[in-house]
DNA sequence: GTGGTCTAGACCACA
DNA sequence: GTGGTCTAGACCACG
């Protein structure tokens, strides 16, 4: 899995680090029972401290992305978020609302966002949908 | 305009207001011209520290959504964003992306994402595209 | 970088030191990259409260001048303004328009305003132009 | 004289009065002798508070362009700062640094500045230079 | 009355 | 250690 991160960016290194993976997965660049890197080996590679990659597999851990197996390492599960339905409706209602209304501060028309869900949906590897439940 | 923040939440308190009232505006609920409360009067009504409003409203102005007028009041400009062509294209991109990768971790499809869309769309008040100008 | 302010002027404490700072950049003194002295080093020095110092910050990150980052300190970004054309011109004509009438009661003639020009710019490390890109 | 004001501008209001004055001086609009607009009369035009007006006929007469005559009203001087020479050497450097600074970080070239500067120029009305002196 | 600036001091999040 | 947020309270400038 290959994970960039950009030093200069205003947003904290071990979101940068949690967003990255989320991206692989959801590119089907990585897949269930895939190992992460280790901590070190990571922090190495990034040129970060490990604290920061440590926090960054701790939020991992909590969304559900991976699990984190003494000695083993750290492995992606098949993604799955324990959330029960209203709070998972919830979140993806605020997550919407908040792109829907800073799109519309920066002066975009509907047609703008319908393009650029379009696009975004397009790179992301979706699995068949469970035909009923 | 009604401006409502939950002091346990995880969102700093001055980003809560900055999003309340670019949600007010977006709805429609407050037009350009419109008069924002005075900060000392905010900050009572929500009792929180003056400074605090203070900090919402420098955001707010930061971002175009209001001028802060000493001795007047702070007022809805009503202009767009005065960002480069680039800069807002690219916003749009990381906050589409952001909700997009979120909401496949969330196990969402991307049926569910569009209706998503539509539906905060439809509670957004979009001016008229200006076709020349 | 060498940041100087004068407490007995009119203009506002965290003013001096978003202009000190970016007086700095346009010299040459200081480089994209750069770290900025930290919000308590740089009040300890100023002997200024170190929330002024991070009201001179912000203005300068919102300015696109520096990044703030957490746990990390504040650097120099190299990046220009994200101002639509419109804006940018608009905002050099009323610098300049200024500039002139103010220059104008004071009594100057059109060519101290060309020499004194000339002077500051050539203060000034402007980037080579790009030709293309 | 016509003055215009911009209520929505950051600007404060008795600012943009001052230099509306100066610059229908500079450009010619008015030349020395003329009256100004009463107090009143002038606050009831621009529809703001007397006070305002006050303020603004204040600083010009400290500026030397105007004087106020009891019972008489206000008269344009011509134009002279009773600044000593080192002193407005310095105003017209800094007015200047200003410029010439805050252009670099929008990105301009020195070329867009001395167009800038010509063009504003041509708009001002220079009093005829004295030979010496 | 309004916002603008500054100080003082606390506690939290990030690297 | 760094910056990020919040509180408390002061004084000044503008309308």
């Amino acid at each position: 899995m290959i994970i960039r991160i950009d030093p200069t960016a205003a947003e904290p290194l071990f979101e940068q680090v949690v967003f990255a993976v989320k991206t692989a997965v959801a590119r089907g660049t990585a897949k269930a029972g895939d190992r992460l890197p280790s901590v070190r080996e990571l922090a190495r590679e990034l040129a970060i401290n490990p604290n920061t990659v440590v926090r960054a597999y701790e939020a991992l851990e909590r969304d559900g992305v991976i699990v984190r197996r003494q000695g083993a390492g750290c492995f992606l599960t098949g993604r799955g978020s324990d959330l029960a339905g209203s709070e998972r409706r919830k979140q993806l209602q605020d997550l919407m609302r908040r792109t829907v209304t800073e799109a519309f501060h920066l002066g975009f028309q509907p047609e703008d966002l319908r393009k650029a869900l379009d696009q975004n949906l397009d790179q992301v590897q979706f699995p068949e949908p469970r035909s009923q439940s």
